[in-house]
DNA sequence: TATTTATCCCCCACTTTTCCCCACAGTCTA
DNA sequence: TAGACTGTGGGGAAAAGTGGGGGATAAATA
């Protein structure tokens, strides 16, 4: 399960390092792709493949599955960590996460997240405020 | 069932130790994360891995449960305590609570909560007008 | 085809952070 | 008063992150 928020930083060559604790569970390949806040998804092959099987069960002929679809497939790559533990981000991912130097990389589950620190700063506490009523109504009965 | 009130204090690297009653309830590896009033929460393994399971049920698709789900994973650190029986704070979790020395651990039941003292007071004083009326509204019948 | 240019990896070295251990002071108990 | 426990502080070793150089491979151009 990944967990956890790291600051690091993506150098000159678009190289960033995977925090230590997440390369176990990731292993030597994975997938990167576009997410949906602007930022980028990393999923271990397994997850990702199991969400591609739900995307490809939507019917093509609806304007939205279409849509997502293209978005979600089209930013993926196949990554492989080099030996210091880094990964190279591709331009487009880099260009579309907005991200310039300071990066946080956040673990949400099933998969990590990378964003561009101001970014992050700022949906973070754009949603600070409303947290609470977003776990209010999150669920109806005790969890 | 954690319950109580404890001043402790966090040093220079970000340690802080837990009372020690509550070590034996906790045991040797917990977890800690982000919680709703910018304050910390600490979770035995079992209560957290409840939570996850409850948020992974639902859809990354769905807006407030992106937020709340990386809100509350991204915040959350698997923790040992050291042979001091203290905890190793990460340092976002410590500007998301604002902690500078002295803090407050509270038990609330199934989590321990800590706090910054002064941010504390203040909200213990501010709700402690209103405590009348939110206990108004808690239940519909006799408890 | 040959030469140049660019890109991608890998390796090395430095810096910073993290973790673990030891030591001390205050408090409570026997 | 002695001993055990709890909270606090600091030092040192190990690991993790960062940046730059160089060589191999591939692409581009003449």
């Amino acid at each position: 399960m990944f967990i956890g928020e790291f600051h690091h930083n993506i150098d000159d060559k678009g190289r960033i390092a995977i925090p230590s604790k997440y390369r176990d569970i990731l292993g030597n390949s994975f997938v990167i792709t576009r997410g949906i806040e602007h930022c980028i998804y990393v999923y271990p092959n397994d997850t990702f493949n199991h969400i591609v099987t739900k995307l490809e069960s939507l019917p093509f002929t609806k304007k939205d599955a279409r849509a997502f679809t293209r978005f979600f497939m089209s930013g993926a790559t196949a990554i492989e960590l080099d030996k210091q533990g880094r990964v190279n981000i591709p331009s487009p991912l880099i260009t579309y996460a907005n991200l310039s130097k300071k990066c946080v990389i956040v673990g949400t589950g099933d998969r990590l997240e990378i964003w561009d620190e101001e970014a992050f700063n700022e949906f973070m506490s754009s949603c600070n405020d409303e947290m609470s009523d977003i776990a209010e109504n999150l669920f109806e009965e005790k969890i």
